[in-house]
DNA sequence: ACGCTATAATTGACATGTCAATCATTGACA
DNA sequence: TGTCAATGATTGACATGTCAATTATAGCGT
């Protein structure tokens, strides 16, 4: 692999690891965008669609349909919410909150594995590289829609 | 952002960069997964969608789709090769072509935004874990299935 | 209280990717 | 040469994501 753009070493690294991570989701039975709505749901007990959406800058179509093969699945809930008719309150049935404990134990392992032969200050360098990557792009894109606008 | 794993920051900084990228590929006509099938096309003329899909380690019926698409958007030709009937030899049309040196620039540019403030030192160093990242995940990959089978 | 606008969720249509099945061609071996 | 297995491409069915349109509810301003 020898690539010349970052695009496309990032698109690898990325696209490496769900492949890597794709029999483990298989065994637990969720699909790849699923954990990060466990995981969220889990840390937020009766959140709604929207502030998944928002939080994982997704579109809320896609939030809808994997709540609605999550939902199928018995992994989560949608409770209605007598003061706000217009939104679910999401929460992890128990089989919900034990795909998110196989999800979060399996990912600590793929992580380790990925970062096999890094040292702890690489790890350290590594995670704020891709934040500073991250913020980078994300303030680009604010001021060329504030602009354009 | 205060992500705890790897696996979800190397999916935001992925995420966030295709986010950015979206309203020059439509400019320009292209989906997000063509550029790269156009620049190995535009390096290696002739080729075979098989050799897509081994390069890129993705399925070849995404190739074939994605082919067929550019075909119809007139970046490339599949043009039947006399002594191989099976496969068929792909080479950029002058759109093509035109639409490649469109993205490689902006390409460019796109890493330079995301890169921002990274000095040389840790603009190699995060290539370079990106690299090792992968690696580390496709040898776990091929021992584990090497062993499971 | 009424009506208008803004917001939340959903649905349809599409692109990219996976997986499984099919189909045609190739190439090797009896 | 003729059969048969391996290979390459395609197609169908699904998951994830985008975008645009629709629907229902909230909430505000008069």
């Amino acid at each position: 692999m020898m690539e010349t753009t970052f695009h496309l070493l990032l698109y690898r690294a990325f696209h490496m690891q769900r492949s890597y991570l794709r029999p483990c989701l298989r065994e637990i039975g969720l699909g790849s965008g699923q954990p990060k709505l466990l995981s969220y749901i889990a840390a937020h007990p009766n959140c709604r669609p929207k502030a998944l959406a928002d939080y994982f800058e997704i579109d809320p179509a896609a939030v809808s349909r994997m709540l609605d093969v999550m939902e199928k699945s018995g992994f989560i809930v949608r409770r209605a919410d007598g003061k706000n008719r217009r939104s679910a309150c999401l929460s992890l049935t128990e089989a919900g909150e034990e795909a998110f404990r196989s999800w979060r134990a399996h990912c600590q392992r793929e992580d380790a594995v990925m970062l096999r032969g890094f040292t702890e200050e690489e790890r350290a360098c590594f995670a704020d590289f891709l934040v500073r990557a991250y913020r980078n792009l994300q303030d680009a894109q604010r001021e060329e829609t504030a602009c354009g606008k």
